[in-house]
RNA sequence: GGGGAGUUACCGAAGCGGUCAAACGGGUCAGACUGUAAAUCUGAUGGCUAUGCCUUCGCAGGUUCGAAUCCUGCACUCCCCA
């Protein structure tokens, strides 16, 4: 049931049983988890498959285990990586440990009775552990030569131009240590996990086994990626993080919005709780009428509702209406901040409005930053591409005055498409 | 160490005494078209107090009424022979 609906939306990369998975969950509420390293102070895209595997799972009636990698987090895990990480220091890692707590916990039901999620941090077993006792405990049941076998071992070790630290190469077993771990205390069954993720929970399956005599499961999902094979989640500018002081949900917003018509469908499958039928339904849709594109509509509304809540979705929309839309007027300083809060601004002194008949529009692109001399500006101007406050500047001699303020102290300036600057006059 | 070639605007590349702020291509920017797509088309592309003025053709000098263009020196790059 649940399964399945998981295959349907391409959500399983392999499972550990895929004969005997779907009936040993239909059987009774199991408890499962995955781990998230703290390796910086939000989520991003490429965190939110495991994580909404886990909703979704609760959703079933499953019980969710969202573990922070205080200690993982400590040694960096190779997989999936071509060379040795630089390790973090212990501040920014309880720092981002902190941060990313936080964020999990809108994701899950932590109040849900017998399936509650719960939240954990690793280095709260890991951290008081000794070396002697994890090398006789838990080193002891790891054989270096299956360990050599694994992919992301391997693929380092194949590798001229960067090796492979002992450190790095330990990263297995803490990892594998808190599925035992896991299993002892909430008696967890099951982990999951990015496609990359797979060498370290077999090796803590293969670790129960050899512990507690226990057979446990895993299952991983594909890695989000576009149909140029690319990572989904990337922009020009880095990372499309779910903190919205690291991205707005504006630029969040944005982003589901100009997804490819060639991977919308597969968004909307992996990423949205959305049923089938509505999902098909859309697609029908865009087959019939790609211009329309309610995909990525429907998808941006889902993703922004999802990570920034009904009111982010809300400034993410006003803020659209005004970055593609019309005129600007009848609006508050208070306002205007918060839509163009990703815009870069520059303060003048409100007197330049009064005198001499005004700001000319030349001068006020220049000092925006929206063009590099005045004769820039004054071709960008004569070639129709000035805007103030989305209103397009026909003439080059043209003057801003307190008249052209948007609100009480701010002036939108927009250079072509989606150039824009703010200019605050106090 | 010897011989040769080169250094031009954001990049590549023409220019080889005046008509050179410097052809052409790419990039970039703007406009039209469009689905916040792709492609296409058009225009622009050193600065300014702007029918003119100023600064730029590796750097510093020189010849000349006049130099990106000629001469001298310097720096750097590349190639060939040791």
């Amino acid at each position: 049931m649940l399964l399945e609906e998981l295959r349907w939306r391409g959500l399983i990369h392999q499972t550990t049983d895929d004969a005997n998975l779907a009936a040993w969950l239909a059987e009774r509420p199991r408890t499962l988890y995955a781990g998230f390293d703290p390796t910086a102070p939000s989520l991003h895209v490429g965190h939110l498959l495991p994580l909404l595997m886990l909703r979704r799972f609760q959703r079933s009636g499953h019980k969710p285990i969202a573990v922070v990698g205080g200690a993982t987090g400590m040694i960096g895990d190779p997989s999936g990586k071509s060379q040795e990480r630089n390790l973090l220091s212990r501040e920014d890692l309880a720092r981002n440990v902190a941060a990313l707590r936080e964020q999990m916990r809108q994701f899950l039901d932590f109040d849900a009775g017998s399936h509650s999620a719960e939240l954990v941090n690793n280095f709260d077993w890991v951290g008081p552990m000794s070396y002697l006792e994890f090398l006789r405990d838990i080193g002891k049941n790891f054989p270096v030569n299956v360990m050599l076998a694994k992919d992301s071992v391997k693929s380092r070790l194949g590798r001229d131009d960067t090796g492979l630290s002992y450190t790095e190469f330990s990263y297995m077993l803490l990892q594998a240590y808190d599925f035992v771990y896991l299993f002892d205390k909430y008696n967890c069954e099951l982990q999951v996990g990015g496609s990359d993720q797979w060498g370290n929970i077999t090796a803590g399956i293969d670790l129960a086994r050899r512990m507690r005599g226990v057979p446990l499961h895993g299952l991983t999902c594909p890695l989000l990626t576009k149909s140029d094979g690319s990572k989904m989640g990337k922009t020009e500018s880095g990372t499309l993080w779910l903190a919205a002081n690291r991205t707005s949900p504006y630029q969040f917003y944005q982003y589901w919005i100009r997804v490819e018509d060639a991977d919308v469908g597969k968004c909307l499958r992996m990423l949205t709780s959305l049923s089938r039928e509505e999902i098909e339904r859309l697609d029908t849709a865009r087959e019939a009428d790609a211009a329309k594109r309610d995909s990525q509509r429907r998808l941006a509304e889902e993703m922004t509702r999802l990570v920034h809540g009904e009111p982010g979705l809300a400034a993410a929309q006003r803020a659209t209406d005004i970055f593609y839309g019309a005129e600007i007027s009848d609006l508050n300083d208070t306002q205007l901040d918060e839509i163009f809060a990703d815009v870069p601004s520059q303060q003048l002194r409100r007197n330049v409005l009064n005198a001499d008949g005004g700001l000319l529009i030349v001068d006020a692109l220049v000092a925006a930053g929206l063009a590099k001399s005045k004769g820039d500006a004054r071709r960008t101007t004569q070639q129709g591409g000035a805007y103030v406050n989305n209103r397009r500047i026909e003439s080059v001699e043209a003057r801003l005055t307190t008249g052209d303020l948007a609100s009480e102290t701010v002036m939108v300036l927009r250079s072509g498409k989606k150039n824009y600057a703010l200019l605050r006059f106090e």
